[in-house]
DNA sequence: ACTAATATACGATTACTTTCGTAATAGAAT
DNA sequence: ATTCTATTACGAAAGTAATCGTATATTAGT
């Protein structure tokens, strides 16, 4: 038995980006982070995270005044999941279908594609 | 200048599924295709539908009683918009890091993989 | 014409998300 | 110690999404 499953939030997922790239920051490093991008209040971003530590998916360091959070998910499961709900809900269950998509839209580099030739070679021999 | 990109919500797509499959449908039709994996009322999903009319993501006729809807965005953008989004807000940018875990997490027969093997010589050749 | 069945329209409610103001608290500076 | 500053806590409001009940309208059957 595992533990359910939080889908985060778009917000929420702003937030664990900058944490999955920090590894550990501070609501104040994180709403800096944001403000770069977004117009968007102090507090906002640390009820946030509050909230998110209610939900479980930030960790943090309380026992000094400016608490120190950490994403409590990891990058990789929460793409999986996400990943795998857009792939259900929108392509039929075809990754395939996905991948032709996400490749025919979006420019890859040289080495790039042969990262996705190496992957693929891998699949082909099992 | 093109009008702006409305983004559907999680159930909107999920009725934007059943009319990309059917085509043309009634509400009853998007109703007990939904009915089967969710537990919804009818009036909800009519609501839905009006709703989703009044942004203009269906279109409908409504010269006989019963109103007959259908898509009004294609599945294609409408994939591509979403695959784009997520690529940035959660592959840091890169459809590489989207497709080698799509491809990673899911099976997929040698057909599909063939498919992806002539796309990505198509891009290669570039 | 009347009744039953099925549809749409619409408002209200509930739930979830995001926002921010204000108060309380802790630490730093003087 | 007092003041200033940065931080957390908390509650409430605003915004968005989903739900459904009830009223109204349309059609088909008798």
């Amino acid at each position: 038995m595992s533990t359910k499953y939080i889908k985060p939030t778009e917000s929420e997922l702003e937030i664990l980006s900058v944490l999955w790239k920090n590894g550990l920051a501070s609501v104040r490093e994180v709403h800096e982070e944001l403000a770069k991008t977004k117009d968007v209040g102090y507090t906002t971003t640390l009820k946030l995270m509050q909230i998110m530590h209610e939900k479980g998916l930030v960790k943090r360091d309380a026992s000094v005044k400016t608490h120190i959070y950490q994403a409590a998910v990891s990058k990789e499961k929460t793409q999986k999941h996400l990943l795998g709900k857009m792939i259900d809900g929108l392509f039929g269950g075809s990754s395939t279908q996905l991948v032709i998509q996400a490749l025919g839209n979006h420019k890859a580099s040289h080495e790039e594609l042969e990262a996705i030739q190496e992957l693929l070679n891998n699949l082909k021999n099992q």
